[in-house]
This record gives C-alpha cells, sequence and structure tokens, in this order.
DNA sequence: AACTGCAACAACCGCCTTAGT
DNA sequence: CACTAAGGCGGTTGTTGCAGT
C-alpha cells in the first residue's frame, strides 16, 4: 500500500555524514554530474539514500555555496522576501546566492524570528504584535491554503493587510522568471542596478517600484 | 566540576509536483 | 488520461556545543 520507499532504508546510513562519504560524494559527482539521485549512491558506493544525497550535495557541499554569516543586506532581504513570499524557503533562496533554502530556514527560525519579534513584528505576518488580536483567524501572510493552492489562486485574506496591494499584484508564477544566473556575484554588481526590488521579483508595475524602465527585467525572459 | 536549558544547525520525513510511459 | 517513479520542498526532529547556575 502507498508509495515504495525512496530507497532501501535497510541497507543506507543515517545521521550525520563522514568526512569519507563527502568525498566520496563530492568526487563522484565532479566526475559524472548530477545525474539521477537513486542511482547514485550506488554507483558512487554510498550506503545513502538518493534523497540524503541530494540534500548533502545541495546544501553543503556544492562548490558555489557562500557559507559563514549572513550580511545585514541579506538579513533585510530575507525579511522583505519572507514578507511577499511566506516560507517559499526556495524561492527565497534562489534571490540569495550562494544560500540554500535549508539554510535559510534555519537561519529565520533561529535568528530573523528573535530578531522581527524584537522590533515588534510578528515573524508570520509581518504586521506589528499588537495587531495579532485584531486578525487572530489569519494565516500566516504569503501562505496559502491548500484550498487555493488547488484553486491555483491565492487570495488575499488580510482585508487590512498592509501588503494587500502587493498581493493583489504579486506575480508568484515564478516559472517565467529565471533564478539569478550570476550566483557568485554580489546582488549590487549583477548589472541589474537598473531593477528595483519588486521588479526583480516580477512586479513591474507595483506601487513600490521605483526604477526606471518599467518593462524591463525578468518579464522579458522567456 | 556537574548539571540544565537553550540556541544553532544538520539531517530526516512525508507530502506534493512533475516528467515519463 | 491514468499511473508510477523521481525530484523537490517545507516542516520537524535530533544532535551538538555553549552559557548560566
Amino acid at each position: 500500500m502507498g508509495r515504495s520507499p525512496c530507497c532501501e532504508k535497510a541497507h543506507t546510513n543515517k545521521g550525520a555524514w563522514t568526512k569519507e562519504e563527502d568525498e566520496r560524494l563530492v568526487s563522484y559527482i565532479q566526475a559524472h554530474g548530477e545525474g539521477c539521485w537513486r542511482t547514485l549512491p550506488k554507483a558512487a558506493g554510498l550506503l545513502r539514500c538518493g534523497k540524503s544525497c541530494r540534500l548533502r550535495w545541495i546544501n553543503y557541499l556544492r562548490p558555489d555555496l557562500k557559507r559563514g554569516n549572513f550580511t545585514v543586506e541579506e538579513d533585510e532581504l530575507i525579511i522583505e522576501l519572507h514578507s511577499l513570499l511566506g516560507n517559499k524557503w526556495s524561492l527565497i533562496a534562489g534571490r540569495l546566492p550562494g544560500r540554500t533554502d535549508n539554510e535559510i530556514k534555519n537561519y529565520w527560525n533561529t535568528h530573523m524570528r528573535r530578531k522581527l519579534l524584537s522590533r515588534g513584528i510578528d515573524p508570520s505576518t509581518h504586521r506589528p504584535t499588537n495587531d495579532l488580536a485584531v486578525d487572530s483567524m489569519s494565516t500566516s501572510f504569503g501562505a496559502v491554503s491548500k484550498e487555493e493552492k488547488i484553486a491555483g489562486v491565492p487570495t488575499c485574506k488580510h482585508q487590512e493587510n498592509p501588503y494587500e496591494g502587493k498581493c493583489q499584484e504579486l506575480n508568484l508564477d515564478l516559472k517565467i522568471c529565471p533564478p539569478f544566473q550570476h550566483q557568485s556575484e554580489p546582488l549590487k554588481s549583477r548589472g541589474r542596478e537598473d531593477l528595483c526590488f519588486y521588479c526583480s521579483l516580477g512586479l513591474q508595475n507595483s506601487k513600490g517600484c521605483s526604477c526606471s524602465g518599467g518593462d524591463s527585467g525578468f518579464a522579458r525572459h522567456e
């Protein structure tokens, strides 16, 4: 019944990765590419689940990872992106070169939540915490309910939400907007200086848009 | 020095989406 | 169109290290 397991759990290691395992994985991927994660562990001589290999590679072994502390600029960008996208960590990570969704998620749950709370802002809704009583029934802003997912049309439930305008304009159909290509360069040196934050998210017509070229940016990419 | 509580983060689990047949 | 396998994502848990008592 149900789905078959993603791998033979009886013959796989679990828990922390050893240096040996890391080296095996890295050398295999460098030689053969990522390919099929299901068959990779066996081919690389690893007693690991394919998912585990993928996670390890994406989150810790990829050569383009930045690691280290988050900068103030990254902090603010994460807050801004989270206010618009909610817990869409992979989308947020796509806007932060060298950072992974898992890293950002952990960082958010440890540092950022506290930071926002200390500012008197609810980390889930991005609204002042003393507003919570007004709208205690609301779900997290940016989060899409199951029903909304099924309908395919995220709706704004927050009549007085300061982000309501953004929400209506927010084009979450981000598949037409490729992620950053120049991941090794910092934000301001990517040749996108002409794009404001909203344009970079595909919100060319947003009220918050401050850049000159309304039709420039990702909207042209197809 | 031993204990406890907490923060940080690595890793796993289960569900959903997508591609292939 | 239906089904299946694999990939991907987000939530959650487990482990480790550190600070405070």
